[in-house]
DNA sequence: CACTAAATTTGTAATGATTACAATTTTATA
DNA sequence: TATAAAATTGTAATCATTACAAATTTAGTG
């Protein structure tokens, strides 16, 4: 993956602190949320202010290389994988778990007249981890 | 619906507040936030306080007999209708809608031993008022 | 290479929802 | 009625996010 070139291709001008925050969110998939992005990188980039973090991933999600998500009312949590997949937040341990969903075209009553742009499913539930131990 | 024993039968004493912040959730089915909860009542219940609201919806949900979701990561919305349901939120004019959910039961890879409590399901597009007009 | 304008980044202050907490009021019980 | 427990209330604190203006960096031009 070209990140410099993915942002480039998606209108972004590639600044220092867009790659290195792309970068970071798309090796990462575990779903982090600003505060955790900022603490993780501003080694690498002393400067860097919160801030950025937020207008950068707005950016982002402006541009379409980045979505994000909200589970419980907390922080925003931000992926940049985007094809459509479901989450899977476990009450015990609190770990977050990408899920694909077989049933893509899932099928909504009295939605037929309507555009649905978007889809967004989380689960929760006890992950086999915590039911095991 | 009998409020008070709905309240009672889920080991909630049925003060004033509460049969008050329970019927309204349960008649307004457009999932209202706190903040609208509060004021259309502080009329009904002119010492309400907004903590009440607070409290009296944390009580529900511990209770189970109201659930909470958030939708881009907005105020929290209620919701007293506990049947499994999905939401519509339309981008255009903001309305939300509930939706049944047809296939019911979804197939998520890789959850065969993970045990799923809660199905959480969202959609966003445009509604068919706002595509005819 | 300097100069200027535009874009980006940054820090601080403001906002707004939610929670903590202690005081007050109400309810239940003896 | 007196007392304890529960519920309600108001205020202050917290925390994520946004607004905004200043500072820095980048890009373009002579």
């Amino acid at each position: 993956m070209d990140f410099i070139s993915h942002l480039s291709s998606n209108n972004i001008k590639p600044s220092v602190q867009r790659i290195k925050i792309f970068e970071y969110l798309y090796k990462n998939t575990n779903h982090p949320t600003v505060d955790i992005i900022y603490k993780d990188l501003v080694g690498d980039i002393p400067t860097l202010s919160k801030t950025t973090v937020y207008n950068t991933l707005k950016l982002f999600i402006d541009n379409g290389i980045t979505s994000t998500f909200t589970i419980d009312g907390n922080e925003a949590r931000y992926d940049a994988i985007m094809e459509e997949h479901a989450h899977f937040k476990c009450n015990d341990c609190g770990q977050l778990y990408d899920v694909e969903i077989e049933a893509l075209k899932l099928k909504f009553s009295k939605l037929n007249d309507f555009q649905i742009d978007n889809t967004n499913i989380y689960l929760k539930g006890i992950c086999n981890k915590c039911l095991t131990k």
